[in-house]
DNA sequence: AACCAAATACCACGAACGCGTGATTGATAC
DNA sequence: GTATCAATCACGCGTTCGTGGTATTTGGTT
């Protein structure tokens, strides 16, 4: 596995639109023993270009937010030139969908980018040893997508009526207006949400909306 | 919640069958500062037990091949019982199906058996730290089952403070806790909120945070 | 320099909400 | 046979929300 690192160095390209963090990174692979950056870009459109008479990279380091192209994009693109190309995410965001589509399209890790330079280099390594280096922050949102796939059957002891009186509410109708809906009296339905709230610890109505969503009830 | 390692040790409960490696962990533990393992057992069963008369722990290293109860289902128990205690599994098993079912089931990481000392230390620490610890092996499995799914994704043109906004408001805050939280006027949140209506199409708090959660946004 | 979208801030009002406290009925359980 | 609990209905109080406005500042385009 390491054979790589013996002979030659490893071969690193870099798509990063910032200058200085661009020249940071450069930096710190270059002077890095067994690790040799031959290409920068800063933009997919450019390394997709360079594919054609360059040979492909083991890793290429990927910011997400990037002009023209985004880095998810880049991704699926690298991946159908370059299939053993290990694609290393290095960006700010750390929202759900950039994780999620990011690793969905193929990426081998994801890493943010106040990670010191140990971390990344470490990270490379990791990546090239087969495994899938990510932040803390970043391993705790996989798992919560995990979750997500998971339907709990936590009823919190709702009741079907108040599942019902939930259902509406998650879809957004008044209390008025769900009472109407169920043919009940305006202080059933607020009878019923109080004990809702009161069931499912919150207070308000985005709170148990929420919870709903989160936890897979109804 | 982090505040416990400060003036007492992290309370750890063992759940292994094997004899000797449970000798091992139980003498890993107790000899590291700021740790103790209070209880052992070498089944779920028995732990589910003891939560009765027992302070629920911070931690529970947790083995998936387990006479009786498995695991897996262990986890699903253990965190209706106690959904602030972190599961930390430490088993053998690394075929992709137990590792998708723990941590759909909601396991905060997922170590191998032939992982160091020192790393499952370091792992428990992570753990509390809001992290999600996987070997190496497991990350890349991880990323692989990722692989599998490919969904969509939409936005309203949603500015970044807007979505910035929407979350608190999925989190269950009132107008006024949002415009603390992020340091505004409550006015402006107001206005924000407005223009997240209309771009949402919608008139209620419930009827917005539905559709970020049907439509993935944020 | 002109322009524009985004973020910020303010006001006022009627509608809706959250919450405490209460009652009555009917079914199920012990 | 009485205890429990879901479901129904009721009132009032103070708070928050949704919506109609207006307006300033700022950063980026053109």
């Amino acid at each position: 596995m390491a054979a790589a690192g013996i002979n030659k160095n490893i071969e690193i390209w870099i798509i990063e639109d910032n200058v200085s963090y661009r020249r940071t990174l450069l930096g710190l692979i270059e002077r890095t023993k067994g690790m040799s950056c031959s290409q920068v870009f800063s933009s997919c459109e450019e390394a997709i270009n360079k594919f054609e008479d360059a040979d492909a990279p083991e890793i290429i380091l990927l910011d997400i937010g990037l002009p023209g192209m985004s880095g998810i994009q880049g991704i699926e693109k690298f991946k159908t030139l370059s299939p053993q190309t290990h694609i290393l995410i290095l960006t700010v965001y750390d929202d759900n969908d950039n994780v999620f589509e990011a690793l969905c399209a193929g990426a081998s890790g994801y890493l943010l980018k106040d990670s010191s330079p140990e971390k990344i280099i470490e990270s490379i390594k990791e990546v090239l040893a087969g495994g899938a280096p990510m932040n803390m922050k970043i391993a705790h949102k996989v798992l919560e997508i995990f979750t997500r796939f998971k339907p709990k059957k936590n009823d919190y002891g709702l009741t079907e009526r108040e599942k019902e009186i939930l259902q509406q509410m998650v879809a957004g109708l008044t209390k008025q207006q769900i009472a109407e809906k169920l043919f009940l009296s305006f202080h059933t339905v607020n009878t019923h949400l109080k004990n809702i709230y009161n069931k499912l610890h919150v207070n308000t109505r985005s709170g148990a909306v929420s919870k709903v969503y989160k936890e897979n009830l109804l």
